[in-house]
DNA sequence: CTCTTGACGCCGG
DNA sequence: TCCGGCGCCAAGA
């Protein structure tokens, strides 16, 4: 069982962004350390390949950035969430939407 | 097996 | 604030 591996680590990823209450974000990052497994760019990918089921549009970029393939269409979607976004509309105040964690 | 790319992060200038 | 470079781990060609 190796190959599991790797489907657990994505699960995991997806666990994790399942969990991120509506409003808040968190950046790649924050997702590897929270499931404590991979780094940003292992999260990225998982991303890129199952994001599509779950609420990928609330993780973003550490410097509160939206993903380049993601686009505008994220930052829309956060701020209909009444996620915190800054004056210029083109990233996301990570130091109010950054979700703190699992209770 | 090796090389390149990637929904990234951090540091320095 | 913006720009460039280096590091990290894994998958695809």
């Amino acid at each position: 069982m190796g190959s599991e591996a790797t489907a657990a680590y994505a699960e995991a990823v997806l666990s994790a962004v399942e969990q991120i209450p509506p409003g808040r974000v968190l950046s790649y990052g924050d997702v590897a350390e929270l499931i404590g497994r991979g780094g940003p760019r292992q999260v990225g990918r998982i991303m890129a390949t199952l994001g599509g089921a779950v609420p990928w549009w609330r993780v973003v970029r550490a410097d509160g950035r939206a993903a380049v393939a993601t686009g505008a269409g994220q930052l829309g979607l956060l701020a209909a969430e009444g996620c915190p976004l800054r004056p210029d509309g083109q990233r996301v105040d990570m130091a109010r939407a950054r979700w703190p964690g699992p209770p």
